[in-house]
DNA sequence: CAAAGTTAATCAAACGATTGATTAACCATT
DNA sequence: AATGGTTAATCAATCGTTTGATTAACTTTG
């Protein structure tokens, strides 16, 4: 009938991501997951070996194609710190609106007390997208382009934090925005540009101080 | 020996409400709260009636004196409208930061699908701490204090997101800003004052624009 | 080519463990 | 003795996982 499974394990995941976006890692069962993905559930222990096991292949699939979209932006010598912080903030909202449902994902397990190696990978993945845009900034404040008080880190916390305000509370941020901000339509056309557009303002207007400082 | 109880079931409150904001309403068990608690299981039914009695019990708790601290500001006719901003980011990081648990454990319930009267009161409290933020930033720009194209919406989220990156997702925070941001000390002493600081001087930067609007 | 052997994929059924919840007996204070 | 608090024991339900059997496709052998 219709595509028939390109690939039924890359089908369980993307159901079992979606699923446990939605009801977290404790709160989705196996049975629910290979019930809305149709298939046996002995399939989950045969691709996966256990529940963490499809936890972790969720994880290392999105980060398998993933380093390579910011690498590239921080060597650029040509470009201002500005410019820089422009593409870090396009690319990174990209990323972010385009994996929805990883994000949030990723986000609930960094909120619950858990160990193995998941966890300390989640961190370290997180960490690499904090160090990288840091580097940035602190790029541009040697240069004399932000201010010298600028304060980095609440600067990455402010970027990481819009974003899981939209991504995780949907609920909130669909009654705020007056529109379904899960809706891979409004998704494009209204939040992505609203966003980008608003933390350009927002950084531009912290980050670019005119020589006096205090006050 | 000690105090011996002042009041058991404020005691269980107090322990459910850590365990649950640390492993989250579906990872905690009735058992393990019972436990670290030192209560028999069956004390959280006679007391709550059930686990998401429980629940219930630890938001209503926490909301039954809330609603007056953030009320009175919004009222003050002589105060300009930045200087509502300020009273609003001091109250509302008082309050976020010391009830750590409790608002781990919310933002966690909103992350999650789940339906019944506590997903809509969750919701209720959170869009009246909203529309109360807004309110005063709709004012200003009436005034002419903030720019006319201001995404107050934005504006709200990013308060709300620094918090909820900060909170949330405290084993990053701790990384990124070289300390403990779970220990009490250092939030009243460190991560407090900083965040009030830079969020000032970052929703300043945006909010007060000169004459000039666009480019 | 055909028969035999091998493999991965899939399934229904059942496993032991744990879940939230309930019971009935017990203790304490009045 | 009566009330409200407390307990250990137990409940049915659900959890993640395992099992043994079956299917289908491919490889090897004669």
């Amino acid at each position: 009938m219709e595509k028939e499974k390109i690939d039924k394990r890359d089908h369980i995941l993307d159901v079992a991501e979606r699923i446990f976006a939605e009801y977290g890692f404790d709160g989705a069962s196996t049975r629910l997951i290979s019930g809305e993905a149709g298939v046996n559930m002995a399939m989950l222990n045969y691709y996966f070996g256990s529940k963490e096991g499809l936890l972790i292949a969720i994880f290392e699939r999105r980060t398998s194609t993933f380093h390579s979209l910011i690498r590239d932006i921080g060597k650029n010598e040509n470009t201002s710190s500005w410019q820089k912080v422009e593409e870090y903030v396009n690319a990174y909202l990209d990323r972010v609106f385009n994996n929805n449902c990883f994000q949030k994902v990723i986000h609930q397990e960094m909120a619950v007390k858990r160990t193995g190696e998941l966890a300390d990978k989640v961190i370290q993945m997180i960490m690499q997208n904090v160090l990288e845009f840091r580097k940035i900034l602190h790029e541009g404040i040697e240069k004399g382009e932000f201010g010298k008080d600028t304060d980095t880190d609440m600067v990455v916390a402010t970027l990481f934090g819009i974003k899981s305000q939209l991504v995780n509370a949907p609920q909130i941020a669909s009654i705020m925005l007056g529109y379904d901000t899960q809706d891979a339509q409004n998704i494009d056309e209204k939040l992505k540009p609203r966003v980008n557009n608003y933390l350009k303002k927002l950084l531009k207007a912290y980050l670019l101080v005119e020589n006096d400082n205090d006050h």
